[in-house]
DNA sequence: ACACCCGGGACAGCCCGTTTGT
DNA sequence: ACAAACGGGCTGTCCCGGGTGT
């Protein structure tokens, strides 16, 4: 076989069939309205594949959903971050590209977590710290160019914390306005507030 | 009359109580995961009461509790800005107060549409214009210190939206990682970015 | 109205039908084999109904229904116990009944509380417990004609202990084989056995 | 062949594995509360190996298992009857034994059909037939005393069917109580039963 | 106008006993 | 001998409407 790594096991595609389905349908609906038989439906698999391969049921396939979105949004930052090497423009690029790919998906295709995030804090371990490893990834992904630029471990991963933060939100008001001005806003200001805080930074050496 | 808000109707005490308890679970769980079960049960109501004042059912009620709920915040948000006169400062008071808000209260009383709202985008129209229009209320109200500062309209919208977006954001991030640490650092970038787009507009005049 | 008594409530016949479907399904099944499903077919009730009157669900059912089976058997007794006033030739009567109820009914009318009670020792408290009593006030019930006769209550209470488990035990096996023989012999040793108890109790006085 | 027994099929293991697990569950639940699931993770075996001895699944497979635990049973009672060669005093020691077995065992390990007979009286003829089996047996073993004391063939069988009746429903009764008073009960009634009833067939001579 | 019981299905998540391909 | 897939059925809860009284 000339191509053996993308079918090691055959049911390696069923189960991540089953994974993408949920995760879409997490992203723009969060977790009580997601329904399993509307994930079995969507992935074509049945109740009995879904629960062989999560034998947790609905919160073992969240958090494995999340995990897998996370991944995917993971991408998108560090496709933004590519555009530019300096940090501030980078960001605006993130933000750009989120809302590029927020309107283009008619205000579905955003942060995979927020939605479920909001609905099982306190309620759900599993899914709280699917959710909480994804934000930490993601802050520590923007944080790479501060670093780069040769900004210190601290600044950088507090600057690139509300960054992530400032994303979000404006995916939320972006989402509910159905209008990615929040976004394109938000592009100017992280650019403007990362020369800023990188001045502030330089004062107080 | 001598107390017509108080006497509107006899039963504006049990529509309040269904109302408070409604707002209460929507912001701590969503939509979804509230049931009108739960609501009769902590509100002390029945449903021949609640169908009797909410007619069009859960959604009905839902969009009055999110409605509701934002005078909350709203108040919320007045009682941060009226901390400084300081544009930059005020909103720094917001995400310190909301910070103690949601530490205080073990993360559950923050936002009271976020988690309704990115749950609903796109499913129920009547839950989406309450979310939206308490979005733009707080986007307003955050705008007034820019506006009583001399700022011009245009700009003083746009950063009000980037605030709302930045602690919506932080709030998230706070919430999953059960720490505030997010909503201070925030505080303190959302004073630099005040100063630096103060600095940017002036520029340009 | 001629008959208040009977139209108290209108929903008192809707709860007497779920119970009375659950009790028979109980009866001859057991109460892993007893579905809701089931239940609410034969009585008519839907699952709104079920679990309007029954909150706790199955197990709250189950109860109840044991409680109410556990009438009937103890009118069966006590019509058996009324064909004499020689205890020896009453528990024969009650055995014989037995054996002709069971037979008249295909095996199906017999014990109501055995085949469950069996099925939910030590996994079910409720079950037990209504198991439990029912057996308990077989017992006494069987124990009437022994103290009306003067046997000390001691003497009387083990007597119909015994006398209980002899038709629990003979109606195990004449349901295994489809033959009441196991009761009909049980009738006749029944009877000598009260007289020998007699006879070995007046000895010790 | 110096070790027949032990190795006749290297498998022999995970059939008996599986028997006995099955055996165990059906004993304590019963037949519908024993799953299929429980039972090959008990003994360790897939799914795989329980269809390949059992294609008959769960209906063969609890069949098998009640005649395995028959044996047991079989056992016990011989070890009851050996106590004695009175017959009265080796069926009280049978109703002791199972007494002391149930009471040690936290009240799981006694018959090992009634549960499942009970509930499946009707309803699976495979599980009727072995359970009937079972019972017959067991009967024929508690006559062997009463055939070796002289007595005819029709009388020894009746009593040792009320015999296994008596022990059948006192079990029933200590289950339910979690006492083994009706079993220690009865051990006393059975010994006068066995006097009683012999000297009636005496009289008849 | 307001309260409340009773009832009505639809559907939720989960687990069942089973078969198939390897 | 076994992982994977299969659907159907389980209990329980959902949101909601009629009928009755006050």
């Amino acid at each position: 076989m000339t191509t053996p790594e993308t079918e090691t096991s055959p049911a390696a595609g069923t189960r991540d069939r089953i994974v993408r389905a949920a995760a879409d349908l997490l992203q723009r609906q969060g977790y009580e309205a997601t329904s399993i038989k509307a994930i079995s439906v969507i992935s074509g698999a049945t109740y009995g594949s879904l629960y062989h391969f999560f034998p947790g049921g609905k919160e073992e396939l969240g958090a494995a959903a999340l995990r897998f979105g996370a991944e995917d949004f993971s991408a998108l930052l560090r496709r933004g971050l590519a555009a530019s090497n300096d940090p501030g423009a980078a960001f605006a690029a993130c933000a750009q590209l989120l809302a590029d790919t927020l309107r283009d998906s008619e205000w579905t295709d955003g942060c995979p977590v927020a939605a479920t995030a909001l609905e099982m804090v306190g309620r759900s371990p599993l899914i709280q710290r699917a959710s909480d490893e994804a934000l930490s990834e993601w802050r520590s992904i923007l944080a790479e160019p501060l670093l780069a630029a040769g900004w210190d471990a601290a600044t950088a991963q507090s600057l690139a914390g509300t960054a992530l933060a400032t994303l979000e939100g404006a995916e939320l008001l972006a989402r509910v306005q159905s209008d990615d001005q929040p976004l394109r806003d938000a592009a100017g200001h992280l650019r403007l507030l990362v020369e800023a805080v990188g001045a502030s930074a330089r004062q107080h050496t």
